[in-house]
DNA sequence: TTAGGGTTAG
């Protein structure tokens, strides 16, 4: 018969591994049954099991009648309730500890902040911090890198390195919770010069550095550092493990860079849902819609259950392909797994059926959600808008202001796109100054897109040039690629000139396809020359290729 | 005499 201890270590082990959820009943007899409970290493081990297979009941049931609770008992009960998202129980718990005779340690005030960061509870977070300096934890790693990490994911980046400088001599673990946190921010170049420092410090990255510095790029401009961060991994042979796979196909699809992502994915032995996942994400991004359904069918075949998110990605790829064939299946298949109801596959069922020209089943689906949000009125509002129907786009805006709902910036891009589809100029400027002055919500690149879009339809160039110059520099090359467009189709050649010269400016990396929009414009007035000038530019570039760089 | 923190996507 195996000692209380070796049964404990063997219980930590199998649920450390466990992949599957197991049947907790069975155990539980035969702990019952051999008075095993009693040991407390082993019952700490218990919850842990208990919690692992969502059986947060079994695991309050022996919490609650075990005599001798030691701190590792707290912790583990405390961190299981805060795992499962029952924020409230997780803290009354801490409050029941506060007034026990066991004292909270490190790994309580790190398994509470991590708490605070989930549940949105910045008050709660600065409270924990508060209290952990009172107990003399104010300079201890572990406390220190869970606040750290839950200070840049509530945002407040500033309080985060403020707390790691304060800490002396950090460990590998707290500066991949700063880098991460830099990451999360979109302090890029501030995580990038920590991991240089970290090791000019003499600490050796490891697989949690490398995730914490792909988080830091985040769009095709970082690709060059993108390639060396992915050198460095190939260096130390990191790139083939799990985490790291996942978050170079990440990376390589956040800088649009499918081929890499791909050869990545080929690399990582047995891609889980998460690998899986990502490349579809990433041909989704790219536009490569076909290889991302294709993909995710293949998935489907290997049995990996995909979540409401993915679903919702995939949705969008059948609506870019105008795909309602394949969108009906994937509705079946969510049927099936019972994710109908979830908001964000409804909406982007909404989405998908009304790209597709099938309003009718879009907005039968939308009468369907019981509680509407966001993102459900967003998806009808631009599907009304897309097949022409203004007013009823409009009347569902008042209907979701009416239920108290706070517009986003997608909403606004969704009735500008509305009044594009119907050639609405003044309602189209007038939502746009609403948006501003009455929403607060700010404009972005899309939204300057349509408003331009609406003046260049209705022939108002000069207007849209003034516009557009207002804006403050640089102007994105989408802006006045938009503008660009419409001297062309008016053949303004004097005003296109202009315009492209502002993009080409700009060094924008696009460039060979404004060229050709220019290019049109000359061939329409038969300036054959300045045709060959800019098509000689084209073939000329090196647009595409990039000289790789190295940090070793 | 063991355990607990810090990982990945959209």
């Amino acid at each position: 018969m195996a000692s209380h201890t070796q049964l404990g270590l063997i219980i930590f082990e199998f649920s450390r591994k466990s992949q599957t959820k197991l049947s907790t009943q069975k155990l539980h007899s035969f702990v019952t049954k051999s008075k095993l409970a009693r040991d407390p290493f082993f019952a700490t081990q218990l919850v842990r099991f208990y919690a692992l297979n969502d059986d947060l009941v079994s695991a309050r049931k022996l919490f609650d009648v075990f005599p001798e609770r030691s701190v590792f008992l707290w912790n583990s009960v405390i961190r299981a309730f805060a795992k499962a998202h029952q924020f409230s129980t997780a803290f009354s718990l801490f409050s029941q500890m506060l007034s026990s005779a066991t004292r909270p340690d490190n790994f309580t005030y790190a398994c509470l902040a991590r708490g605070c960061s989930e549940s949105f509870d910045t008050e709660g977070l600065r409270c924990i911090h508060g209290i952990a300096i009172v107990s003399g934890l104010g300079f201890d790693q572990i406390c220190g890198s869970a606040i750290v990490k839950a200070y840049s994911k509530a945002g407040l980046t500033f309080e985060a390195s403020k707390l790691f400088l304060s800490i002396p001599d950090p460990d590998v673990a707290l500066w991949n919770a700063m880098i991460s946190g830099y990451g999360c921010s979109g302090f890029w170049d501030k995580g990038v010069n920590l991991f240089n420092l970290m090791q000019h410090r003499g600490h050796v990255p490891n697989c949690y550095t490398m995730v914490a510095l792909t988080t830091c790029l985040i769009d095709p401009s970082s690709l060059l550092i993108a390639r060396s961060v992915h050198g460095f991994c190939l260096k130390i042979n990191l790139d083939t493990h799990a985490y790291v796979g996942c978050a170079l196909v990440n990376l390589y699809s956040r800088c649009r860079c499918i081929a890499s992502a791909c050869s990545v994915y080929n690399t990582i032995s047995g891609p889980d849902l998460v690998a899986c996942s990502s490349l579809i994400t990433g041909y989704s991004r790219c536009g490569n819609h076909k290889e991302a359904l294709y993909l995710f069918n293949e998935m489907r075949m290997s049995g990996k259950k995909p979540d409401c998110v993915l679903v919702a990605i995939v949705l969008g790829s059948c609506a870019e392909l105008s795909d309602s064939v394949y969108g009906k299946e994937v509705h079946g298949y969510v049927i099936r797994l019972g994710l109908e109801f979830d908001i964000k596959v409804c909406s982007a069922l909404i989405d998908m059926y009304s790209k597709c020209g099938v309003l009718d089943y879009a907005m039968n689906l939308f009468a369907g959600i019981p509680e509407k949000n966001i993102v459900s009125f967003n998806s009808v509002i631009l599907g009304l808008g897309l097949h022409g129907f203004a007013s009823s786009a409009f009347e569902k805006f008042t209907e979701m202001l009416e239920m108290g709902l706070k517009p986003d910036e997608v909403t606004f891009a969704a009735l500008l796109s509305t009044c594009c589809h119907s050639g609405l100029l003044n309602e189209g400027q007038e939502i746009f100054e609403r948006m501003k002055s009455e929403f607060g919500v700010e404009p972005q690149t899309e939204h300057y897109v349509y408003v331009v879009k609406l003046m260049g339809m209705a022939g108002k160039l000069e207007e849209a040039f003034e516009f557009v110059m207002s804006l403050r520099k640089p102007i994105d090359s989408g802006i006045l690629g938009a503008l660009l467009s419409y001297c062309e189709v008016h053949e303004n050649t004097q005003l296109a000139e202009v315009v492209a010269e502002n993009i080409l400016e700009n060094g924008e990396e696009r460039r060979s396809v404004y060229k050709v929009m220019l290019s049109n414009v000359y061939a329409r007035y038969g300036r054959w020359d300045d045709v060959e000038r800019l098509r000689d530019g084209i073939t000329e570039s090196s647009e595409g290729k990039l000289p790789g760089i190295s940090w070793f």
